[in-house]
DNA sequence: CTGATATAGTTAACATGTTAAATAGTATGA
DNA sequence: TCATACTATTTAACATGTTAACTATATCAG
């Protein structure tokens, strides 16, 4: 792979200060989710792109469908999108005719957000062959680790 | 948080067909995945921040840091970017003076990209911010957590 | 009531993500 | 050796990520 002869590489000796050099990447946390997110999403997106959507519009697609209505900024945080890219997000799915937006009556500064019918029908179209890939991951990872994952990744992520 | 009624929130009852319906997004691995690396990368962003560089930006210099010079399609793969983005961030990386870039001799197709000493000097410089914050980030989750996770996403990694 | 402050959402500007196509160099086999 | 196929990188086009600034509405102290 590399011809360059690096000193990190195999040595497990004792290192004079850990702080002192870069923690090595494979035991990054933030790069070993980064690896693990590509190589969870790869095995999903052609899925997804064949129903003509991202990773992104699914996401909110679905927590709509999950929760119910709520605003922008609910859906923003639970889809894991920033608000600039929701706003973006909504032209093309409003257009789509697959989100509706409504002024909420109490606080005019809120909008509304839900999915459509159409939307409904994607997110049954979508969910078994969703179960489907899970399942096969789940074939070869095993169920087990799946659920300890989740649970390091629930903790975690309540830091 | 939602004032929706949905038949899916707590409920623990069997479900008819559980291809039927998306799973929780709780349980959810991709998201899951990705509200973990959001809640790490929150602790790290600022300070890279401060630093005048990007998180993707950090990988690809860290990377060339770790393993030496190599070439663009290594380094896409190793620094978890496209080779799309990786050609347009090393035209400001290479004007900041932080990456030099030179044609591979046996084929003239391969470019070979390498650190300068000023991303050395940078690197010098973050390392120990960013393993003081690893430090705090341990404190609170738990070693022996962090390695159980690292474990889990390396082997799901390797699907 | 009113002016200061806070909040929800949007816009702007620039960066990376993603896919497809283009470019240029290399390998290969008749 | 030459047409062909393959590979590395770049370009293009459109989407989202990120931060800061802006607009409109709401809240609250005096």
């Amino acid at each position: 792979m590399h011809l360059g002869i690096d000193p990190l590489i195999g040595s497990n000796g004792a290192q004079s200060d850990e702080t002192k050099r870069p923690r090595q990447t494979r035991r990054s946390l933030p790069i070993a989710l980064l690896r693990a997110r590509e190589t969870v999403m790869s095995k999903f997106r052609p899925m997804l792109n064949r129903h003509d959507i991202n990773e992104q519009q699914w996401r909110v697609i679905r927590m709509l469908g999950e929760y119910g209505e709520m605003d922008a900024s609910q859906l923003a945080e639970k889809a894991l999108v920033l608000a600039p890219s929701l706003t973006r997000m909504l032209k093309s799915l409003k257009a789509r005719k697959l989100i509706k937006q409504r002024i909420d009556k109490g606080d005019k500064r809120r909008s509304l957000l839900s999915i459509t019918p159409d939307a409904q029908a994607m997110i049954d179209e979508i969910t078994p062959e969703s179960a489907a890939i899970y399942a096969e991951i789940e074939a070869t990872f095993g169920k087990d680790d799946i659920e300890k994952l989740l649970d390091l990744l629930e903790t975690i992520s309540n830091i």
